[in-house]
DNA sequence: ATGGTCGGTGGCCGA
């Protein structure tokens, strides 16, 4: 089985490529962010005529994520319990989704980008990886064997080797220690990065931003990542950052990442 | 060269 996740910077914008790649890719199941759509506009008809079932989770032209799958989609989760709220208390923005596909609990996760140090966005972000963490904990301590996948846009760099330029980002967000402190949390859960053993860095990245030719001068991040529970993680056979998705026209500035399974 | 790149929106904001 293939696992991928992916910052796609709107479905609509980025549909036939995504279509694309899926035929393309072989991938069963795929977490997507940044869907920028809501739910009664998701184009569900171009996944499901591809074998694909959706569970999607948007509710306006902000974030936005979704769980896709061939390999069966059941037991869709909205939310986790104890994400903090932005702006009205009683709505949780559109960050995170997951299903239940062939056994593997699927997280699409798009963590708070956080905008500057200080900002409100900032802490925000930090009390929403703090939930997602303890979240997570609590799941294996319920259930050892499980097999889960967080997957997603972080928006944190989680070393130095993960930046091209420490001197650029310093004074930044992406890389500060609360933030790499949060991302730790959630790998000294149990949840191992499991791609980084077969992209070893340094130099190896995921987000190349828009401006400044920032992807033709390898001028990146590596802010997505597939966390593995323990029995998930022992399944892994192989990953790769397809940065061929990064080229062309009108890509997203995100590249998909891939998990290889054993069945 | 006083910009630089997108997407969604609506005549700027977020990334």
């Amino acid at each position: 089985m293939r696992i991928a996740t992916w910052n796609i910077n709107s479905i609509r914008a980025r549909i036939d490529r995504l279509t694309a790649w899926l035929a393309r890719s072989d991938v069963d199941v795929v977490a997507i962010q940044e869907t920028k759509i809501p739910d009664e506009k998701f184009p569900t008809e171009r996944f499901t005529e591809l074998g694909y079932q959706v569970a999607h989770h948007g509710t306006n032209q902000w974030n936005g994520v979704a769980v896709l799958s061939r390999v069966g989609l059941d037991d869709v989760q909205v939310g986790i319990p104890g994400l903090p709220t932005w702006g009205d208390p009683a709505v949780s923005e559109a960050r995170s989704v997951s299903a239940l596909c062939s056994g593997v609990r699927m997280w699409s996760l798009y963590v708070p980008n956080g905008r500057a140090i200080g900002d409100p966005h900032y802490d925000y972000k930090l009390q929403w990886l703090a939930a997602v963490r303890d979240y997570a904990a609590k799941q294996l301590v319920d259930q050892p064997d499980a097999q889960i996948a967080f997957c997603g846009d972080f928006n944190i760099a989680p070393t130095d080797d993960d930046i091209w330029s420490v001197d650029y980002y310093r004074n930044s967000t992406h890389v500060t220690p609360p933030e790499r402190q949060a991302f730790s949390a959630l790998v000294d859960a149990g949840f191992t990065d499991v791609v980084r053993p077969f992209t070893p860095g340094p130099g190896v990245y995921t987000y190349w931003d828009y401006t400044q030719l920032s992807f033709q001068k390898r001028r990146g991040m590596r802010i997505d990542f597939a966390l593995a529970s323990p029995a998930l993680a022992g399944r892994v056979t192989g990953a790769l950052i397809d940065r061929e998705e990064r080229k062309g026209k009108l890509p997203s500035d995100h590249a998909p990442v891939i998990v290889e399974l054993e069945d």
